[in-house]
DNA sequence: AATGAATGAGAGTTCATTCAT
DNA sequence: TATGAATGAACTCTCATTCAT
């Protein structure tokens, strides 16, 4: 007699829907980019319309934004953590190279098991650079993060640690985006490593 | 009465024009990318009007493909050209290794001097990525291209060619990002030369 | 353990609540019209939703009509009293002529401490001319009636009663928009006073 | 064999076209107000597309204030000729009332022959009380003129010609409100004249 | 070589409203 | 009594493009 939860057309939990939206934003502006793609799809895929999407969201902006935070929150923050976890200033130099190498391994393997989350970044960092688009503060201060943490990390076995810290992030940045380009043809955490332990000696 | 010189000086000034639109175009899609930007604006900057602008180069797919030919013909043949009068694979691999890094500074440093190029450049290669874009094509090859040659480099010193060739190409995109990203505030050649060093070993 | 004063503290509440939108109605309406406002900016300052203000009325037109009688009650009616209970037609006409003035006069001072009553009346009289308006009803009924009053007090003293109907009718409404055109910077009350004073002679 | 000068689907003169689609606006915002109207019913009445409208005026708001600069050139201006042409401040006062009042009914008459202006005026002033509106600042510089205009003729007869300025223009508006509320049912420029012969004495 | 006029498609966004809770 | 979710329709406006001139 009772029908269970579930209303009219797909009305949801709320919160689920809205992680299922960011789910599927995800996907879509890794593929398209921020400019390149529209509410009417990611509506479209999602079961609803455009002035669904809004409600949950707000604005276009609002919902990239939203995506950030919630990336923020799922991936990044264990990011960092996994870093963190394992540093510690009074090691002897080669096991805090030792470690780091260990980490940035541990990140990457993750990261590798959701294409969506690279397409994602390498995407949104390009576009981010115009100081015009809307997650260029987000991006300029994520970047100096990496940038202080690695240094920090580098600080105890390398002569240039910021020039380390650019170095890692540079290969790190770049061949994600190879390895999209290549359409992941070939072994990225592999390539990373061995890459990681020239820079890092 | 005649006018001989019409003809010549006509099709002469059309070129001057289509170049200088296309330099206009540069600027403007590497600030914004190819879906960020529109023919309005480009055809604003550039003192016509939008029909005017697409007399010139028939769709706004035409006008990015036109200013990547135009951008291989000016650049990338002299960069490669830079790579290539060097190469000699009979010389000992410490002389390799040096006139590889040496070319390779040699083009940073002409980059270096027009941001633009790099703006282009990164912004449409993380664009491109998607196999929808217009562009995809073109990077895809020029991937292909940049990998064999440097890698036809790396095989002369390197154990692993295609790796080595991977890095220097991943240090290269990566910190020409990163150099954007932080509004050109770093030496990008000093880094870029000390961390090739470090690839290179 | 019986609360046999909740329900009416409930209905008392919700007609207080009632009112109270009815007051920021009258107010966003004043300065925006009814077309160019909307229910959620109303709903807001409201402190509640979208659907929590159609519960209350309905629908926007509703919303409308019912401040037009929420106005009538609190305004119109007693301005029609206070110019019904002098009326007498057998004093002499110069004691009908001052009762007319002094009424108008009553009735205008009152409005003048509420201007936002006068917005509210000025740009929905003027609206309310197209016919399809949902206040064109009642700005109809409203003038007959007004046009008819004064004309019955007019008769007892002006050989074209109507016309003076008319011009009394014009300078209210006439002088009431001034006033706030001109961002209620001159002396309403002192200028209708002279204003009528002439028009009745 | 040659089509004049048609093209597909209405291409017309442009000067043309332009002074069409401001007579429809004017005939529709005077109807519906600025917010009540959309450009897409403009744009059918017109036998165009809404873009079609946007190539000639920009915007909605840009519309407006180009069917503004219209009435002014086409209607204010006449107006304020009607009434310099006769203004001379060496004349008798008798004559210069006669003069004013014979200047207004000119003007009046005018306007009854064209109700479509009445109507705009009547609810463009009304909505441009309100700061925000695209046509305040217009309305509030036409108040300013009129009222020093009309307060330059009165200062010849009254003691306060300013007051006799208000009284003219609430008659004049009010009046104009009055016959468009009831359908135009009475005769506007009796009811003026003897209303104006009134305040003025 | 370039323009002005116009279009169809689609952009993001706001609207009043409905419905289950 | 009021909410959160969602909709369909409408909104202004921008897009790349076409076409006659």
């Amino acid at each position: 007699m009772n029908k269970p939860t579930q209303g009219i057309r797909g009305r949801r939990d709320g919160q689920l829907r809205r992680e299922a939206i960011l789910d599927e934003a995800q996907r879509i502006i890794g593929e398209c980019g921020y400019h390149g793609f529209g509410l009417h799809e990611l509506a479209a895929r999602c079961g609803l319309t455009r002035p669904g999407l809004l409600h949950h969201f707000g604005s276009k902006d609002g919902l990239l934004l939203d995506l950030l935070r919630h990336c923020d929150m799922r991936h990044e923050r264990a990011a960092v953590a996994e870093l963190g976890s394992h540093h510690d200033p009074l090691s002897a130099p080669d096991i805090q190279r030792a470690r780091l190498i260990a980490g940035l391994q541990t990140i990457m393997a993750r990261n590798i098991a959701q294409p969506e989350l690279i397409r994602l970044q390498v995407i949104l960092q390009a576009e981010a650079i115009n100081h015009a688009h809307p997650a260029h503060d987000y991006f300029k201060a994520r970047e100096a993060t990496k940038l202080t943490l690695l240094a920090e990390h580098a600080a105890t076995f390398s002569a240039h640690p910021m020039s380390t810290a650019r170095q890692i992030i540079a290969l790190w940045d770049g061949l994600q985006a190879q390895w999209l380009r290549e359409d992941m043809t070939f072994d990225l955490l592999a390539e990373f490593d061995s890459a990681v332990a020239s820079v890092i000696r």
